[in-house]
DNA sequence: AAGTGGTCTAGACCACCGA
DNA sequence: CGGTGGTCTAGACCACTTT
């Protein structure tokens, strides 16, 4: 974006039905740079100022840009100090995407036990829910996680074998959304929950270890890139006699 | 707020540790109107130029504010029309803070059937959640919900008496928020829901029609005020078989 | 045409941070 | 102290809606 630029959004202005606004295309040039990892997750931005330079709009312009990507939890402000790309640290996930807490109000994260891993063919539910095409393959990974050494819950993960080329023989971490960043290059920027009480199944009651039937909440979890494509699928069975779900809605 | 004002936002400008920023002086006096019903809810506010004329600020520190609110869900702001105050109409409430969906993505508003209405000394959990004094008093509603005939949901409301006079005489109708709103003054702003999964007890079983012990998706619902003061209590029984409560997450 | 909110700019000053 | 983001102002122009 170059001093061209700004005539050349004036004309967008008189298009009788695509008028995109000057920051909204600063935001979205900025987004780019941060799929392209222009700036590592953690690092400082370049100052309004010398974006606004660069970019051959105003400051005002910029801040209005960098405050819609902060409200959506792409970078942090942090006065007196810059502007950073957000990292996927454990604080963030657990505050962000991690919505079980304790009934006693305390929220812990919890850690995690490989059940197993294999890869293959996407089924049908996988190519449905990840939006694979007919031979794509998919890396599965199935985990127990526990609380103070109590089993909470059992996760059936799916991920497109293209996005995550050799994760399969990696060392598994307990925060994976930081390893898809850190070695992948993938962002999960934000996730759809569907959620269902549901009768534990007799293998899922075993790892669980509860009765067969016993309720269980049901959290089938989509993870969606900075662009808005399918990174990663996530069942996942909770017990919730001593943690629930908590939604806060406005 | 008068021309005065300015200047003593100068001097909290100075002071060293509350440090409010003008625009949300002029946010928060704007909110005690709407909690006031200066303006009616559904009604246009006076023009960014009034309102900052009236408040002797900008034109600009009006709009941050009123953007603040909007982004609450307190007011709806409309291109060329003006500012209005948010309505609690079944739309509104139902993308707000109806979650529950069909598992064909499409969202119906349930009817409802109300079972019983009561009144009486709170007990401990309502006190609790409520926050209410020992000796108030509260009005129960005990409702089953149905989609296209079908029950979805038992709900078990707890009201402060206090804040509702009468209501208990009153017709229930479908939508209780918009009933808060317009006979009451009571505006809903935000809610907190914590869920999980149960198996439904004998009582709830039958009015939900399936064998007790089922798995349900308990909703544990507290609604608060524009001041963020309890205003309802609702414990809610959701079938999940053919629907499910939706999470999106940033 | 008039009035509304939406965008963009420019400049001033303030609060915060680290060197 | 200098640099960062945060607030506030003022004015111009644009897009949308109603008259």
């Amino acid at each position: 974006m170059t001093a061209a630029r700004a005539s050349a959004q004036q004309t967008e202005h008189s298009d009788a039905l695509g008028f995109r606004p000057l920051y909204r295309q600063v935001r979205d040039t900025l987004i780019r740079r941060l799929v392209d990892r222009v700036w590592a997750p953690g690092a400082p931005l370049p100052s309004e100022m010398q974006l606004a330079a660069e970019l051959g709009v105003s400051q005002g312009t910029v801040r209005k840009a960098l405050d819609a990507m902060a409200a959506e939890n792409m970078v942090v402000r942090r006065q007196g100090r810059g502007t950073f790309v957000a990292k996927h640290d454990e604080e963030r996930i657990m505050f962000q995407f991690f919505k079980l807490v304790g009934d006693d109000g305390v929220r812990s994260f919890p850690a995690s036990r490989v059940l197993g891993l294999s890869q293959g063919r996407a089924n049908a539910g996988e190519r449905e829910a990840l939006k694979l095409a007919k031979d794509a393959r998919v890396i599965r990974i199935r985990r127990l996680r526990s609380i103070d050494g109590a089993p909470a819950l059992v996760e059936a993960i799916a991920l497109p074998e293209a996005l995550f080329p050799g994760l399969a023989t990696m060392e598994i971490p307990n925060n994976l959304y930081g390893l898809y960043a850190m070695r992948f290059g993938v962002t999960v920027a934000s996730t759809r929950e569907k959620l269902k009480a549901v009768a534990a199944s007799p293998k899922d009651a075993e790892a669980l270890g509860v009765a067969p039937g016993t309720p269980v909440l049901e959290i089938d979890r989509l993870a969606l890139s900075l662009e808005r494509t399918p990174v990663e699928w996530r069942l996942s069975l909770c017990l919730t006699d001593r943690m629930h779900y908590l939604s806060e809605l406005r």
